[in-house]
RNA sequence: GCGCCGGUAGCUCAGUGGAUAGAGCGUCGGCCUCCGGAGCCGAAGGUCGCAGGUUCGAAUCCUGUCCGGCGCGCCA
């Protein structure tokens, strides 16, 4: 079943095809899709469209003559008592109170899935985040991509999309040798190399090399930094993996930049580039021709001394995902890899792909700041904050939230100290508090022995409280619908505060538990229905929804 | 120099060409016989960086400009 924004819109757009047919408007067949929006102010109705005015330039009529003749062609859907013309040429919906109290017992049946809005056409998605080289452990700059791409997940999930989380990590480079050389260097108290790695986990590290590799690393025939690199990142991968969990961000596929080497991945990518004509050589190295596709300039793919670039290991990539059947591909990178961005989308291209299969979000940088000072951040001096120690200060949810209600496009400045002062501050209790609180309610119910019922609430959820809320709860499935097709996500927090604080509102207005015993068990089917709903948007963010505080 | 992303309330941020630009935090003032006060109600606080343009209508689109971040490698 549509929302109810759906069939509007539907009905608005066959009101435009009837009134056209009766010759009360003259419209071409190609017309701009119909808008639904949900108006600011109360007086304009539960929603609105723009059809009218949208169309005066094409029909050459004023927009209010334009909105009577869609009005009087209108096949309200079921739940909507009245469309009312404003000016400037907006028409304006308002909803059947009877029908919206009513919804109370279909989106209590609904359960679990009530938000879950299907697309109609379901995608395989793979979409690669965090994907931090194995060089260290994550610190707070890797935080806002984890978040932002599990909740990514979550969200193109609830719309029926089947999503491979995906984490993909260097392991072909003079960074893992180099930090095998600074392992080395630590424990023969030399001085760290000028590209090693310094800071407190190296030593850690250097303290948990098995004995019996000591003597591998150093036997005379050995690449102390191959071995003992290749022992510190697997090590290294397993704390990224156990921070992961820690946040609640589980990957599918663990995909290395040598794995894709190996299965020749990069070799065919080239040759396939080679044979559509974007392949030339040049002082001795091998160039893509990127800027057919519109990039800055050329980039080269194999090295003058034969050795692959990174790149390069990127066009056998696309290509080994799009092998795996994937319909698109979402690549979660920080903005600081803007710039190559262009030449990965031509390689999509030109390797034979659309370039809608191919997303880059970009999110944004986040400055901490301690005392008002910017923390440094760097891996390889050893200054940086670890995501254990932000989850420390300020919570998992707490964070969660916070880099969940922010547009990723967005540079964000997180004061440490103001954050964790405020943790108890964050919205993300408010929220929860509203969970608890219908979850307490519904147990002093149990205790009197009072249950729920939603049967006869279509007469009894009458209170302009009431109704406000079941209002906007009937609006998660457009929210969700919204935030998947656009990739963003960070309307559902959004979504979360407004439902609680009208909950609030409802709770101050509307005793639930009364001697009224009919309205008892209508209110009981409200408070329940809050709860599933809040329950079911904080899941899409992976935040908990506890029964108490 | 070129490119990408930003600039909206004291602070952190929403705002998909629509109606009187919003929220949280902070500040000030109110509200607890009763289902959870981590709450509710109210107030103060805005030249939407600036200047043009397009439009019936611009925080939103276009042009220019200023400021900030980031990127411009046969590094990754």
């Amino acid at each position: 079943m549509p929302t109810l924004r759906e069939q509007l819109r539907e009905a608005v757009a066959e009101a435009r095809r009837s009134a056209t047919a009766a010759g009360a408007l003259d419209l071409p067949a190609d017309l701009p899709s119909v808008s639904i929006e949900r108006p600011a102010r109360s007086e304009h109705g539960d929603f609105a469209t723009n059809a009218a005015m949208q169309l005066a330039p094409l029909a050459r009529m004023a927009p209010l003559r334009i909105a009577e003749a869609l009005t009087s062609h209108l096949q309200l859907p079921d739940g909507v008592a009245a469309a009312e013309i404003a000016p400037p040429g907006f028409i304006n919906f308002r909803l059947n109170s009877a029908w919206v109290a009513g919804q109370v017992e279909t989106l209590l049946a609904e359960g679990a899935r009530f938000g879950r809005a299907p697309v109609p056409d379901p995608q395989r998605i793979n979409v690669e985040f965090v994907s931090a080289n194995p060089t260290g452990p994550l610190t707070i700059g890797n935080a806002r991509g984890a978040f932002v791409g599990d909740v990514l997940c979550r969200v193109l999930e609830a719309v029926g999309h089947a999503v491979t989380r995906e984490y993909y990590f260097n392991d072909y480079n003079e960074q893992i040798r180099n930090l095998g050389l600074s392992l080395l260097a630590i424990r023969r108290a030399e001085p760290i190399p000028d590209d090693g790695y310094h800071g407190e986990y190296v030593n850690e590290l250097v303290a948990q090399v098995p004995e019996e590799l000591w003597p591998r690393a150093e036997a005379p025939d050995a690449d102390p930094g191959e071995v003992l690199g290749r022992w510190a990142s697997e090590r290294v991968r397993a704390g990224i993996e156990a921070s992961l969990a820690r946040l609640g961000v589980r990957f599918d596929v663990w995909t290395s930049e040598g794995a894709i080497h190996a299965a020749g991945w990069v070799e065919r990518g080239i040759a396939r580039l080679r044979e559509a004509g974007f392949i030339y050589e040049e002082g001795g190295a091998v160039w893509f021709r990127s800027t057919a596709f519109g990039d800055d300039k050329d980039r080269v793919v194999i090295r003058s001394n034969g050795r692959p670039t990174y790149f390069a290991a990127d066009i056998g990539y696309v290509a080994e995902k799009f092998s795996r059947g994937f319909d698109e591909l979402i690549y979660v990178w920080g903005e600081d890899h803007h710039g190559t961005v262009a030449r990965n989308r031509a390689a999509a291209i030109a390797l034979g792909f659309d370039a809608d299969q191919v997303r880059w979000p970009l999110i944004a940088w986040v400055r901490f700041i301690r005392d008002g000072v910017e923390i440094p951040m760097s891996k390889r001096s050893g200054e940086f904050i670890t995501l254990d120690e932000l989850l420390d200060e300020i919570g998992t949810d707490g964070a969660r939230w916070y880099f969940s209600s922010r547009a990723y496009t967005t540079g964000i400045d997180l004061d440490m100290t103001l954050a964790a002062s405020q943790s108890n501050e964050n919205p993300v209790y408010y929220v929860q508090y509203a969970h608890a609180r219908c979850a307490s309610i519904l147990r002093t119910a149990a205790e009197r022995s009072i249950a729920a019922d939603a049967a006869d609430t279509r007469s009894l959820l009458v209170h302009p409280a009431e109704q406000a809320l079941v209002r906007h709860l009937l609006t998660l499935p457009d929210v969700v619908a919204d935030a998947a097709s656009r990739r963003e996500t960070h309307d559902i927090p959004r979504f979360c505060h407004e439902a609680a604080h009208l909950f609030s509102q409802f709770y101050r207005d509307c005793r639930v538990l009364s001697d009224d015993v009919a309205l008892s068990r209508a209110r009981l089917a409200l408070v329940d229905a809050t709860r599933l709903v809040l329950a079911n948007a904080l899941d899409l963010m992976g935040i908990g929804a506890p029964d108490t505080m």
